[in-house]
DNA sequence: CGTGCAATTGAAAGTACTCAAGCCACGTGG
DNA sequence: CCACGTGGCTTGAGTACTTTCAATTGCACG
């Protein structure tokens, strides 16, 4: 897994969303500078240039946009260890938004692809992360185009659950309001949702903010046919 | 319409679906064989490991992922020139199906990731290539999340426009279904929006496979706000 | 001139959305 | 210490949009 400049990052537990990576070793860390987020605090807008590509240190970040009438499309979620912003041509194509307080490193794009360059091995680490992350965009893909809301929202308990490496007291990191915009659907269709699992016993709900998964299996019922059956 | 391997491929305006590019003039192509497919045959299946990369030389592409009930969800179409299966890590996630008859370059993986590896020109076409993969993804997932069927229609219909590099005659290749599951709907939603803008005018409709967009800024608008308003 | 598949249309049902109100935890100030 | 205001979450009622199911039409082909 990814190590990281602060090694707390990662066993803290801190960070709910999970990993990927990074540098690795080579260090192009050198000239790069850590940068502070507060909870809100907005990292670039859609349209800024972008003359840094980012690793989150610690935190979680969001990157969105926002269409003309207000509506917002959560395209993901970073936790420790996870780069973003890397994948911009000319300007950023989302605005990133700090979700809780953030420390984030900053690396020059420039010094930045010249290193990718330079380095079989760090190319290669990057194509790779590029390719996850083509991956990940696809799966999402699939979720928005085909499945229902029951299936998204179980789909995106699994990943909390994954990521956070435990089925007990899993925590949602982000508000209903960013799920909603990530799962396009809106925040009181995934409260209706969560409490129609509650009621099926799929989950528990200690608090708003936490849930807990009795049985996998059940779960992955449902994001699979568990709902269409009738 | 559709031309050739040659140069006119791009020019002819005969590749329906276009864009992007290749190894350009490197020369990886020595050791790549075409191979050609009739329309709706399959070129590789999900989970069929992948050690080949391929390009569009004529005819066009679908890639699509298939869910245990069935629904299919089409993650993209490739015209004259692009390159598809390229992303993958071991194993291919979509299956790949020709639309068109199609003309394919198929490239040894390993040759081909040899030859990004050596060359930093190369490399740095290939991450262009992936980036913009990433975006049109991306853009995929704001459609598909968060836009009405009168918008992803009216988008969809844009897109073609823009690769035919035309307004009028502008021809569906794909089917009713492949543009259902590229777009996330029914075909029949699909059709009641395309009658629905017949009968606004917002296009003619000559035949079920070609439509002409009178007026480029209406189209515009219903991409937009176009709907939502009461 | 059937046959068969693709596209279109209609009617009914269902799912998710909108708008609106209620709830709850928490922090502030009286 | 408790009333009050705030923000995030939940619930309810009604509606709008899409889907589902079921025909029907259109068109290419033998």
């Amino acid at each position: 897994m990814t190590a990281l400049v602060n090694p707390d990052a990662m066993q803290s537990g801190a960070a709910p969303i999970t990993i990927h990576n990074s540098f690795g070793k080579h260090d192009a860390a050198s000239n790069a500078n850590i940068r502070r987020l507060k909870a809100g605090e907005t990292l670039y807008v859609e349209g800024d240039s972008a003359p840094y590509c980012f690793q989150v240190v610690d935190g979680v970040m969001k990157e969105y946009n926002t269409l003309e009438d207000g509506r917002r499309q959560v395209a993901d979620f970073y936790g420790s260890g996870e780069l973003f912003g890397i994948s911009e041509l000319n300007e950023h194509l989302h605005t990133a938004e700090a979700i809780t307080e953030c420390a984030i490193r900053c690396y020059p794009r420039d010094a930045y692809l010249k290193a990718i360059a330079g380095s079989p091995e760090l190319s290669e680490q990057f194509l790779d992360t590029l390719m996850t992350r083509l991956h990940r965009a696809r799966e999402r893909i699939v979720m928005l185009g085909r499945m229902s809301a029951v299936q998204r929202v179980a789909t995106f308990l699994q990943r909390l659950s994954d990521e956070q490496d435990t089925i007990d007291n899993v925590q949602f990191v982000m508000s209903r309001q960013d799920i909603a915009d990530h799962l396009g659907l809106t925040i009181e269709t995934v409260c209706r949702v969560l409490t129609e699992f509650k009621k099926k016993h799929i989950i528990e709900m200690p608090s708003a903010r936490l849930f807990s998964v009795p049985n996998i299996d059940i779960l992955d019922d449902t994001v699979h046919g568990g709902d269409r059956v009738h």
